[in-house]
DNA sequence: CTAGGGTTAG
């Protein structure tokens, strides 16, 4: 009001007395701008003149779609047409993206309809917000055959279709169409060339980035901040950090997105200790975090395992009286359960009011006590969800089955998944996985094959790769191979099967076998994921990777590592030489399982902490079966608690066991 | 006799 409030009085006594629309329409257009719909509503209720004119309904809808009041755009859509004023090209676009910004299909299709009556179906205009309102609504296929049947088409219109398919996760047929959009000799923009970035890092294609950004760049778009965002998320998206970073870095202007792009890289990519310090070089350059960046810090600590950073980001926030929302506190939630502290977890869980604990919220809990093995827990969970009258998706069945997986409830677990369409969630390719996983574990081979074959819906590499798991874990090389051959054909690109495999083959010492997957990966250029540990004591957080020699103190835990594995071996431990992929001499297989990254984060931990105090290590792939082993030994040789978190789940190690059972495998060496 | 559409972090 402020600064227009004086404007209000003025205009609409002067709107009163000339009963003039289009002066009403330009006072509903003043106050639009400045995102006060309400006061042009007033406006708009006031002027009693001419509104037989669609020119003053068009302009007040046009004022409540941009300022996001979209059921009361559908309302006054509806008035207009009762007052018996018939919408035009103008009028359906707003209405349209209205429908689209609440996804309400059926109005939606209803307009649409009045669309075709009116014979505005032929408006460009009109076109593209069909094309946009299907799309937003989830059906692509819908946009696309409008998109494909008009006669002319800007570029706006090729934009909003990229946008569709890279929305809906159909990557390739964006970037199919961008091709199709040069080829037409039109040139893209800053708007389009965003969108493309985005579908190619879902593509995950570093080629391909490198010709978006070269585009970018000569078409001088780089300077538009949103363009700079894009590229930096699509670089990191194909798991090229080092190049988003010298991209965010060469950025004059930078907004919250930038960074919290940057800090995303970051995340996914396992570089959690970058984000941080970018996180903090953030807060240095004034740029205040949003939501989302406390999100993605929280999680990169979740993801990393550090509970020190993790406690001192909470604590910033309480510090600086951040809103912590419902979805914020999920997060908290997932991070204290995943960086091993259930208790602080659960607590937290507990102060939700019960009115604003979610699905969400009851699935990070139920996933965090599966990860620890707790199935029992788990499902006791779940009960306690139904009683609150909370509704399961598709997440909460994914963290139950796993859990069930993790605890070996075999039992339960099929009866969960049974159960399933009760709770009117159909089975994804990831709960078919979850499955398969279960029924690997428990040497049930067989029956995991047939889960594989009769599932109603396509096979993904989840339930493949699930699959060779459990053949690597039952040496199983024949049904290992099949695994493998749909793999190879469904993720060729991806690493960790060629590395699977090979793993099942060098424990049968068929290094020929394993010779030709090494090469076959060299020559799709294809490299393992490297690994990383981390320990924490206190407020020290340390990292490694496997055989780190950058470390000031390097020499002086490898020269603890060795002599652990002298101490055990005295008590029988026998290192697992099938862990290592390499054709090397047996003594060198010894030196090389050594200095895996968690060995070394554990052999620090036995240096520098306390004896009564249990060593907390988090790895970011999972941990192999001699290093398992290894810490079984060590826990009873040490009468030492050894926790370690892996990709999959919390091992404990205590007297000379593990929670898991020794479910685990040695994916990398 | 006015007015209009497509985008990035989660």
């Amino acid at each position: 009001m402020h600064r227009l409030g004086s404007w209000h009085y003025h205009f609409r006594a002067s709107c009163i007395i000339n009963s003039n629309s289009h002066l009403g329409a330009q006072v509903i257009i003043k106050y639009a701008k400045f995102g006060d719909h309400k006061s042009a509503r007033s406006v708009f209720d006031t002027v009693h003149g001419d509104k037989s004119s669609s020119f003053l309904w068009n302009t007040m809808i046009r004022a409540c779609a941009n300022g996001g009041c979209h059921i009361e755009t559908l309302e006054l859509y509806s008035s207009m047409r009762e007052s018996g004023i018939s919408p035009n090209n103008y009028t359906f676009p707003f209405v349209l993206k209205a429908c689209a910004s609440k996804s309400l299909i059926i109005e939606g299709k209803v307009v649409h309809g009045d669309v075709i009556r009116t014979g505005f179906d032929l408006d460009l205009y009109v076109e593209a917000a069909l094309v946009d309102m299907y799309a937003k609504c989830g059906q692509t296929d819908e946009s696309f055959k409008i998109f494909d049947k008009m006669p002319m088409r800007d570029l706006v219109c090729w934009t909003t279709m990229i946008t569709a398919y890279e929305q809906a996760e159909q990557p390739h047929k964006a970037v199919l169409l961008f091709q199709k959009l040069q080829l037409e000799g039109v040139l893209a923009d800053a708007v389009t060339i965003v969108s493309v970035a985005s579908a190619v890092g879902q593509l995950g294609h570093t080629m391909r980035a490198k010709i978006v950004h070269a585009f970018a760049i000569c078409n001088g778009f780089l300077e538009d901040v949103s363009v700079g965002n894009a590229i930096i998320a699509m670089y990191a998206k194909c798991g090229n950090v080092s190049k988003a970073r010298l991209v965010f870095d060469l950025m004059e202007v930078r907004d919250g997105i930038s960074w919290n792009s940057m800090l995303s890289g970051y995340s996914q990519n396992g570089q959690a200790s970058e984000a941080f310090l970018l996180f903090e070089e953030m807060l240095d350059s004034g740029c205040k975090p949003n939501p989302v960046t406390l999100l993605i810090t929280v999680s990169a600590c979740a993801y990393l395992g550090s509970q020190h950073l993790g406690r001192k980001l909470h604590d910033f926030m309480i510090d600086k009286k951040i809103k912590i929302d419902a979805t914020l506190r999920n997060a908290l939630v997932d991070m204290y359960a995943k960086c091993g502290d259930l208790d602080t977890a659960t607590k937290m869980f507990d102060d939700i009011h019960p009115r604003e604990r979610n699905t969400a919220s009851w699935n990070v809990l139920i996933s965090g006590y599966g990860v620890h093995g707790y199935g029992n827990e788990a499902l006791n969970l779940f009960s306690q969800m139904q009683q609150a009258g909370i509704k399961p998706d598709h997440i909460t069945f994914t963290s139950l089955l796993s859990a069930c997986s993790h605890a070996g409830l075999i039992v339960e677990g099929r009866k969960c998944f049974a159960d399933m369409k009760k709770h009117s969630v159909t089975p994804q390719a990831k709960h078919y996985a979850c499955m398969v996983d279960m029924l690997g574990r428990a040497g049930l081979l067989h029956d995991a094959f047939v889960m594989v074959q009769q599932m109603p819906i396509p096979q993904n590499d989840s339930v493949w790769g699930a699959l060779l798991l459990a053949c690597r874990i039952h040496g199983d090389i024949e049904l290992g191979e099949t695994a493998a051959r749909s793999l190879f054909q469904l993720e060729p690109e991806h690493a960790g099967y060629y590395v699977l495999m090979s793993n099942i083959y060098a424990a049968s010492n068929r290094w020929q076998a394993v010779g030709k997957l090494r090469q076959d990966m060299k020559d799709r250029g294809l490299r393992k994921p490297s690994a990383f540990s981390l320990i924490e004591f206190g407020k020290e957080v340390h990292g490694f990777f496997a055989a780190d020699r950058v470390k000031p103190y390097w020499q002086e835990v490898y020269r603890k590592v060795e002599s652990l594995a002298v101490e055990m071996k005295m008590v029988g431990y026998v290192p697992d030489l099938s862990c290592v992929l390499h054709d090397v001499e047996e003594e060198d297989k010894e030196h090389i399982l050594n200095y895996h990254s968690e060995k070394l984060a554990v052999a620090f931990g036995i240096m520098k902490t306390n004896p009564e105090l249990s060593i907390q290590v988090t790895n970011n792939l999972r941990i192999c079966n001699d290093c398992h082993s290894a810490f079984k030994f060590v826990s009873y040789v040490y009468q030492r608690k050894v926790v370690v978190r892996d990709a999959n789940r919390f091992h404990h190690f205590q007297d000379g066991t593990c929670s898991c059972n020794d479910y685990c495998s040695n994916l990398y060496d």
